[in-house]
RNA sequence: GGCCCGUUCGUCUAUCGGCUAGGACGCAUGGUUUUCAUCCAUGUAAGAGGGGUUCGAUUCCCCUACGGGCUACCA
């Protein structure tokens, strides 16, 4: 790539960002970094009456979590010229009607003065005669335009302060080229036949220009190489190239990603699919500022920015080998447009939380603690209010009160025997509780499973055994009572099926001398004097 | 309705005219784990349909069907 690489994530503030568009700014990041180019936020707030209070900062702090730190962006100005505001579309007002006018000055453009109420009523006269209206060569001067009315008319206009709008003269029939050939780098070659194409509005009469105005003259100005954006501006193509020719500015390259369906049913992925099918589409939880209504976020349901990117990558892309796995550094390096599928990709749950399965067994174990710690605290509390209550109650009392030894590190090593099997934080403590405190209840089809005639007396002898182990180790506890097992003849099921069940309450878990290592002999013993007494 | 884009296992996808169509998720079965899960192994399952072009089409072209997007003084 001969050309300097600078490519813009445009997202306008209207709520807070979803995974569609955390993909696009993922596509344009990754396509900067590998060809050391500059990635870009610009934040296109043109439209008003949809800002939402809180999506900018949204955004960026949706990027951030994600690591995908951009250049230059409202927070960091770093190009020639731009300041802080520079890349807000709404701080940039003032530049666009001059260039809108350059437009009109050069035939390219025109002032229109049709009421909203006008053209409604056209689209509507149309559309009853199962036409579509279109403003455009074949209507314009039946219309309340500057073609149309004379140049008094339209400076009396203009004069007194009637609304008006600036629209877009498109190339007409008169054109000996209506065929448009457009390029895109991952669709190839896109014919339009500019005859049906449409004199779109390019300033408002807010005094604000609309998205095809300021994106082009943004990206032009910003020195945009190129264009990754959603597939829904494929149709807006043909306009924008037309933009660049009618300015002679130079032209960027074009990429159109493919865009996400929901899991089921029909359609791209919406706002509030999350919701209605169970699983978040935005990266972090969102409040609406003004129904106080709260979107699950990827960050709070427990999934890792890093699986989170990987299966985002994936969606629309893939590398060409077999390899799924994929830091961001490795993304960056693998990462190619040109490889981008062209058809929109269903978006998959299950498959995220299988990355999330993966990259939970890489992260480490202290700072899954930190993570986890809290939850530990949080139930052990309710535990301990609810034995106190059932206590003062006199009824039937559990067979003590939870640890309160717990610390970071016991914490950490917990974690390391159980996440193995957990996909999410919070999948933890159904994995670990028996950790913690001890079980108040036993799982009646274990229990039948478990408990057999004599079981216990052998839980007794087996109590005494512990308590003659000094040397509290899994290898001691290996050795001695798989020793008596094996010397008495025993058979291994008698034995360590109860012993599992007292101590977890269940028949599950992790290995049972690592459970009786970690909650320590005292505890070990108390489980399994409550467990004869109970069962 | 019009315009544009697309179409390989249920899902994400590989295949740059030579295919016994590969991988992953999911699902099923088996093994490991004297528990449960993990893990491992195996299996399951696909080129929308019809025409061309070609010695040969999943791959190239056309038509149809289906899917998606756009069709605002929204982005």
């Amino acid at each position: 790539m001969t050309k300097n690489v600078r490519v813009r994530f445009a997202p306008s503030p209207t709520g807070p960002l979803h995974i569609g568009g955390v993909r696009t700014a993922l596509f344009n990041y990754l396509f900067a970094k590998k060809h050391n180019g500059t990635f870009i936020l610009r934040i296109e707030d043109t439209d008003q009456t949809r800002y939402v209070e809180g999506a900018e900062q949204y955004i960026i702090d949706a990027l951030n979590w994600c690591g995908l730190e951009f250049d230059e962006g409202p927070q960091i100005p770093s190009f020639e010229g731009m300041t802080k505001e520079s890349y807000r579309q709404s701080e940039r007002k003032h530049l666009y009607k001059a260039y809108a006018e350059e437009l009109i000055a050069s035939g390219n453009a025109y002032y229109a003065f049709d009421t909203a109420e006008t053209l409604d009523f056209h689209r509507k006269d149309h559309e009853a005669k199962g036409k579509t209206f279109i403003y455009n060569w074949h209507n314009r001067l039946k219309l309340s335009n500057s073609l149309s009315l004379s140049a008094e008319e339209v400076r009396a206009k203009l004069d007194t302060g009637d609304d008006y709008v600036i629209r877009f003269k498109c190339r007409d029939v008169a054109c000996n080229v209506s065929t448009l050939h457009l390029k895109d780098i991952i669709r190839g070659d896109i014919k339009i036949d500019t005859n049906i194409l449409d004199d779109k509005v390019l300033f408002k009469s807010d005094g604000m220009p609309t998205y095809h105005l300021a994106n082009i003259v943004d990206d032009h100005l910003m020195k945009i190489s190129h264009v990754i954006r959603g597939e829904e501006w494929l149709p807006s193509l043909a306009l924008h190239y037309q933009l660049y020719q009618a300015f002679g500015w130079e032209t960027p390259e074009f990429a159109h990603l493919p865009l996400i369906l929901k899991p089921t049913g029909k359609g791209k992925l919406s706002k509030r699919d999350g919701d209605k099918l169970g699983f978040p589409v935005f990266p972090l939880e969102w409040t609406d500022p003004k129904t106080g209504a709260v979107s699950r976020g990827y960050k709070e349901d427990g999934y890792f920015p890093e699986a989170m990117v990987n299966f985002l990558a994936f969606l629309g892309w893939n590398p060409g080998t077999e390899q799924e796995i994929f830091s961001l550094d490795e993304l960056i390096e693998a990462f190619d447009l040109k490889k981008v599928h062209k058809a929109g990709a269903r978006f998959d749950p299950d498959k995220t939380k299988w990355f999330n399965h993966h990259y939970m067994q890489k992260q480490d174990n202290d700072v899954l603690a930190e993570l986890y710690k809290p939850i530990v605290d949080e139930k052990l509390n309710i535990i301990a209010s609810e034995t106190k209550q059932s206590q003062s109650n006199n009824e039937i009392t559990t067979s003590q009160a939870p640890r309160h030894d717990i610390d970071i590190n016991y914490i950490s090593m917990v974690i390391g025997l159980i996440k193995e099997r957990a996909t999410f934080v919070s999948d933890f403590w159904e994995l670990s509780h028996f950790f913690f405190t001890a079980p108040t209840s036993y799982d009646e089809k274990a229990a039948k499973k478990a408990l057999k005639e004599g079981t216990s007396e052998l839980m007794t002898q087996l109590k005494s055994i512990i308590l003659h182990i000094d040397d509290f180790t899994v290898e001691a506890l290996q050795k001695d009572i798989k020793g008596w097992i094996t010397e008495n003849e025993i058979g291994f099921g008698k034995v360590m099926m109860p012993l599992r069940l007292a101590l977890v309450g269940a028949l599950q878990g992790p290995d049972v001398f690592d459970i009786m290592f970690m909650i320590g002999k005292a505890e070990t013993v108390k489980r399994i004097e409550y467990a004869v007494l109970s069962l």
